[in-house]
DNA sequence: CTTGTATTCGAAATCGTTTTCGATTTCGAA
DNA sequence: TTCGAAATCGAAAACGATTTCGAATACAAG
């Protein structure tokens, strides 16, 4: 049961390979009526050309490589599916890898990637990923790449973001304007640019209204889970009583800081509102539900795809390529926890 | 900045193309000497063979395709996460695609991957499928195929699974052991073999400990929703209020009912238990912590990968492969919900 | 010095498409 | 009927690897 080849095609229809594989590709030097022919009898057999064999003329192999820092997270399944759905209608398939937040195997990754000679690289960088000379290897072998949520400000490439520096002011200034005083910070890791940028909205809001800014309230969230969020909460709770509020850098810990005060039977949000960022689905089903920033992971991907394929094509045309960064829009999502 | 190739290393290493590729594939009848000067020099530059070129005469790309049906799912999310750590290690790259639970949308994605010419897939199939031909197709084209999670009984193939109806039996005589006797399920929808051996697992549990079965205590979740188990919570406690304890196909309808109970300061599990059935992240952090099943995702898809590569490696020798069902272990998981 | 056997290498065919460029056909105009 | 331009077609050369099979070399034995 070996697939169809354009010789078989040929053979059965009288006609030469080169005129079968011009009448699929619309060559205007093949009459109509043979276009016709050949058109519907390979419709009949179902035949479409070997992708393998027409990648080594045209060197263009239709697969595109997502590389994401977690397989397991709501978000990134959201941008996935984004970036899935508008491949799939452009004829795209998508190879995924996993970088685990590690920068040594997101440059294994991103070897692999360009070995399997994909049209375009979509990334999202890892937590600990500290340099871009990787990634400036993907922009001097002419490969699209688009960088989306954890971007690097060093790359000379296009990006799909949001303002998480303005999102995370807003989500602030709500728990400010709703009168809370003495707001800590869960925030992320040191590099990645998001987690700055949700630290730097939060200090501005505070600094805005007035608040000052103490940096014991800060604490860090290695790799940003409910876990750390739920010993956090129990160490705020012990230490600095006086707070009134939590913002934190994504969902999961907040969600694990509602864990222990609902252990705890800490009145949220009366003595203490939590806030996350991303809004999971999860973070609707809890009890407090939880208020967070929506981020629109599925948007964010598409938007993602259709960058490198605007890029793709300048590039085949021989055209100048300039680099894009994309905003997209979050909303506030206010619930039970504020 | 082309990629090398064979013959780039040919002319600069003196040599002929043929004795670089057969260097590099350790064939016999190259002298060690020159063997570890091509490697040496190969692993200098960084060059490895073009994929596609070396499909054209092997016919194997070295890529395989899953197919799963939802995207944004903890529990395949895992499973992808074996999948592609096992097929890392074995030099495999892996083409993702989504069914989104549609029986049209899956024969077109199995098409797709037949088409990319991938060396086997991997499939849990979608909950509206309901015949095999498509299938079966794959089979004919003698690809090795390995079905994990939602699988078929009527397919002649491989596949991975947990015996869910003694899992769901297991989980019910818990429920039951602990005191309930009037016990509902939100059972999955008609079609999908899993849904159905969870149900019957169910009805095992309750025959064995001489409860009555009332088949309007059993009310079905279409898509498995959190919506739903909420929904179906609030007409319980409305119509049925004398049922105890409540035992869902999954763990997202789970949390939709313990969603309402809370709501409405139904004393879970005093006044009625709740189990779920994956062990999803979030089952362990909503209050009270679910009780389910766990569902070990990640060996799962290790253990797909597993078969399909043996499958492969016997179909090269042209030995005849004997498909395999390999279950795996679920383990019952006590927390605060019952 | 011949013969024979290992050992080591390479020429060339092949995989299935794409595409260039030259060959053939068609057909209207002269 | 002939000529030439326009319309159709196909032969053949890539693309980059793999693999068969024959050639060349080496070396030992007779």
């Amino acid at each position: 049961m070996r697939n169809l080849t354009l010789k078989d095609i040929a053979t059965a229809l009288n006609l030469s390979i080169t005129t079968v594989s011009k009448a699929l590709k619309d060559y205007p030097d093949v009459s109509p009526k043979t276009k016709a022919k050949v058109k519907a009898y390979t419709k009949e057999v179902n035949f479409t050309p070997n992708a393998y064999a027409a990648y080594l003329r045209t060197q263009e192999s239709k697969i595109i490589g997502v590389i994401i820092p977690r397989l397991n997270h709501y978000f990134f399944s959201n941008v996935l599916k984004g970036i899935m759905k508008a491949a799939e209608a452009e004829g795209y398939m998508v190879i995924i890898l996993n970088s685990e937040e590690s920068y040594e195997l997101e440059k294994k990754q991103i070897d692999r990637l360009l070995k399997q000679n994909v049209d375009g690289i979509l990334l999202s960088i890892a937590d600990s990923t500290h340099d871009t000379k990787h990634i400036d290897n993907i922009l001097k072998q002419n490969i699209p790449l688009v960088l989306f949520d954890k971007y690097s400000k060093l790359s000379q490439c296009s990006s799909v973001i949001v303002n998480d520096q303005n999102a995370a002011f807003t989500a602030v200034e709500h728990l400010i304007k709703s009168g809370r005083k003495n707001i800590a910070h869960l925030r992320g890791p040191l590099l990645p640019q998001n987690s700055i940028d949700r630290f730097l909205g939060y200090r501005k809001a505070l600094e805005k209204h007035e608040l000052p800014y103490k940096k014991e309230w800060v604490f860090t969230c290695q790799d940003i889970s409910s876990d750390e969020g739920y010993a956090y909460a129990k160490y705020i709770l012990e230490k600095y009583p006086e707070i009134d509020a939590i913002f934190a850098v994504a969902d999961m810990p907040a969600i694990g800081a509602i864990k222990y005060f609902n252990e705890q039977n800490v009145a949220i949000p009366e003595q203490i509102a939590v806030m996350g960022f991303s809004n999971w689905k999860i973070s609707g089903l809890i009890t407090p539900a939880l208020s967070t920033v929506n981020q629109p992971g599925e948007t964010m991907g598409r938007k993602a795809f259709e960058l490198f394929h605007k890029e793709l094509q300048l590039l085949k045309k021989g055209k100048k390529v300039d680099y894009q960064i994309v905003e997209i829009e979050t909303a506030l999502i206010v619930r039970d926890s504020t």
